[in-house]
DNA sequence: ACCTAGACAGTTGTTGAACGATCCGACAAG
DNA sequence: CTTGTCGGATCGTTCAACAACTGTCTAGGT
């Protein structure tokens, strides 16, 4: 990545180490780059992504343009960004919802699931040992939240440890379609509501896939990693079928 | 997918076929349950997928309102739906462009096709030929165009081959996440322009690809189309790269 | 008692106008 | 040639109002 300085024609900067512009653009775009729509869709998103809105509960526009203190455009703006997340749905004249997954819905998660993290895995040659550094991270974070009971913090870690996984590709496309995916699983855990359950025998798969990679081995890595997703799958299904309903 | 009457609890409807019910159900949704904005976002759709707007230009929101003769605000809506599925990029108090793709882009947007077709081939196993039906249209569709020498129909057919092949692994979150990638890839080739080099290539091994899945040799096939998608990509960026530029 | 039609209240869908904020190009000053 | 300033154009957001739709409740018929 050293810096051509014709490449783009307009800097003539001489001796400027590119590194820094690209960094201080990042910063600039995070800074400003979001509309009030866009941090409105954020707080809500963390509000589904955390389970505080249970399924099913409609998100009335009225009440939430007095709490936000936004205009109703901008907030039904907010809306169609999540909508377009999966973690919201839009019933015509009858407002936005927090969705409710069913089996079919679970199974077509783990579908797509399984097609792209176990193809991102079986195709990952050797690679540098830093680009592991944040899956190393996470599997130690879940380690130490399962160490003190504290399943919520082992599932987000899981989450963390499969989205760097993906991250590994290399792709933004790739990345945003698993980030899409994650956030509709975690609407799934929710509902179901058995987080040691659903959680806690993955931190030890995990690391060892994680060792799996660590040693280049990535077609044994992708294979373990098929099973790894079945058995989530099949645990969430059961966890599903069991689960306490409100209106039986 | 039989219908237990109990599931739902609000249809007696006994002795009649639920295959009617779906039927009747999807056109009348297809008849009213589209809001304006979703209409719109429709038509804006099909002129940036068909290349009637060039990558770069603006969508001044004042002149598509005189004429749409629709609201700004809904006009916007409009215009999100599709910033989401990557046909508008939206730059903030700049408006809304048809996005201009680099070469990374489509390395981007090749990579993530890989990995979702192959997989999807790999894992089918024998199916009923039935499911085959809508591949074999497209195909003889691609070799009819391609005899009268009308590469974008070509084109058209081909998209819709590795639609319906993503089809048969039988999940809507494939299906959705195979469009958005192809609608991104037509830009792409709308971008170059050279549709007989860009397609012709691909009439005759869409038909061998057709003929391996027929014969049940799922990773063959997968083997195959890896090979093809390669090609597709190098075939692409090479075009890329000698397009005609607007401003060198 | 049961079912249907119609009126009602509550929400959403859409519109149009308005004001402030921001970007961009042009022009002047150093 | 770079830097500061200005103004036009466009976007971001808000507001108020009305139209259209949904679910519910009631009245009336059988």
């Amino acid at each position: 990545m050293a810096a051509p300085s014709g490449a783009d024609g307009d800097g003539p900067a001489p001796g400027v180490d590119a590194g820094w512009l690209r960094a201080m653009a990042d910063e600039v775009r995070s800074f400003d780059r979001s509309s009030t729509a866009e941090r409105v869709a954020e707080l809500l998103r963390h509000r589904v992504i955390e389970g505080d809105l249970a399924p099913g509960s409609r998100l009335s526009e009225e009440q939430l343009v007095d709490v936000l203190h936004v205009s109703r455009n901008t907030l039904r703006e907010a809306f169609r960004l999540l909508t377009h997340e999966g973690l919201l749905v839009h019933r015509l004249h009858r407002g936005v919802f927090v969705p409710e997954l069913d089996e079919d819905d679970l199974v077509d998660l783990y579908r797509l699931r399984r097609t792209i993290e176990c193809d991102v895995v079986r195709r990952l040659g050797v690679l540098d040992p830093v680009r592991l550094r944040p899956l190393h991270g996470d599997v130690a974070a879940g380690e130490d939240a399962a160490r003190r009971g504290d399943w919520v913090a082992v599932g987000t870690a899981n989450m963390r440890f499969h989205q760097h996984l993906v991250a590994l590709a290399g792709s933004r496309r790739i990345d945003e379609t698993a980030a899409r995916l994650l956030a509709e699983l975690r609407l799934a855990f929710h509902a179901v509501d058995a987080p040691q359950r659903l959680h806690e025998p993955y931190v030890s798969r995990n690391r060892a896939l994680l060792d799996l990679l660590a040693d280049g081995e990535s077609e044994r890595a992708a294979k373990e990693l098929e099973d790894y997703l079945h058995d989530s799958e099949a645990e969430l299904l059961a966890a599903f079928r069991d689960r306490p309903r409100r209106t039986p």
